[in-house]
DNA sequence: ATGGTTTTTACTGCGTC
DNA sequence: GACGCGGTAAAAACCAT
């Protein structure tokens, strides 16, 4: 899988690095032998005879946004933001052309000339004040876009933001990017909300790096004084299940066994997404469904050991419960 | 930095379909 | 023979100190 990721990769460079003669060869129409008439603006090759359109958009317009697999994300996600992409000029705000001339090209007056400069000088004030502001828009973009891919309520959103702003006012965004502090503030939101996503279900929607996420996420965490409790396993049984297909007895059983280890405490140091894999793992062995380890382990990132260590210690702790209730 | 704990990776053997 | 499961050892990751 990585092997095509890398093969791409390296033709996409030699492409760009192709020698002119290379591209000379390629000015000739391969279906009819024409010459070939290069549109710039479009990207657009096409053959002056036949009107064969050669290659479409070669040129890069833009950035990749969609990622449909793991790979595609590490590779794609080289991008940048929208906001890089859409910087002033093309976005709402205006920009004054340094020319003394008016819309039809006449010079203009002292009296309007001045006027210009005076326009000008407010324009860049208000754009070089308008940093933080537009910092902060791309932030909440940000979040609201993985809020939404991860299907998180609007007050997780706004604790996100909030996080987000206390980062910002704290100056925590030197040496960091919008989005990995964006991403750990929803991340942390969703954590005190009761409603956490795994960090593989957030890394997956966001724009950075997971190693960086962590390593942001730390440090936001540790600067503000968050208070993150860990996580209750429980949690995560609901979605885990859903993907799983589990009928709702295992889903009950699930929590079940997770509330039976609450109470002897099993839980202290572990991965709480690791007993959460461990519960729908052996909830439906209880009620004799087919779940296998691996499933399982994909569903919650977990590994089939874990799953397997977890899961014993669960029954356990529920047989004993078991018999406790029935001494 | 260090040490202790947890998780992962990689490899193995065993039983079953 | 592939698959699911279980165990183990060593490496890696994590966390508090």
């Amino acid at each position: 899988m990585s092997e095509t990721r890398v093969w791409t990769a390296n033709e996409a460079t030699t492409d760009e690095q192709q020698s002119t003669t290379d591209r000379e060869r390629e000015h000739v129409c391969p279906e009819c032998g024409g010459s070939l008439v290069t549109d710039s603006e479009h990207g657009e090759t096409a053959c002056r005879e036949c009107g064969l359109v050669v290659e479409e958009d070669e040129i890069d317009h833009g950035p990749e946004w969609r990622a449909f697999d793991a790979s595609e994300r590490d590779s794609k996600s080289r991008v940048g933001s929208p906001t890089t992409q859409m910087m002033h000029d093309k976005g709402l705000s205006t920009t004054i052309d340094w020319q003394n001339k008016d819309a039809y090209g006449k010079t203009l007056s002292s009296n309007q000339r001045e006027k210009m400069q005076r326009l000008r000088t407010w324009n860049r004030r208000f754009q070089t004040r308008d940093h933080q502001e537009r910092n902060l828009r791309q932030a909440l973009g940000e979040i609201d876009r993985m809020a939404s891919a991860l299907g998180l309520p609007e007050t997780v959103r706004e604790t996100a933001s909030v996080i987000y702003r206390r980062a910002l006012e704290d100056d925590l965004l030197p040496g960091r990017s919008i989005e990995g502090v964006a991403t750990s503030a929803l991340y942390a939101a969703a954590r005190q909300a009761g409603v956490p996503r795994t960090i593989d279900e957030v890394a997956r929607v966001s724009r950075v790096e997971e190693e960086e996420f962590k390593r942001t996420y730390r440090y936001v965490v540790r600067e503000l004084n968050l208070e993150v409790a860990p996580a209750d396993p429980v949690s995560y049984v609901t979605r885990f299940a859903s993907e799983l297909e589990l009928s709702d007895e295992a889903e009950r059983l699930a929590r079940e066994l997770l509330d039976a280890a609450k109470e002897r405490g099993i839980h202290s140091g572990k991965n709480p997404v690791g007993l959460a894999a461990a519960a729908v793992y052996a909830a439906p062995l209880l009620t004799n469904e087919q779940v296998t380890q691996k499933r399982v382990s994909d569903v919650a990132d977990i590994s089939e050991v874990t799953i397997r260590n977890r899961y014993r210690e669960l029954l356990n702790a529920y047989d004993d419960a078991d018999q406790a209730v029935a001494a």
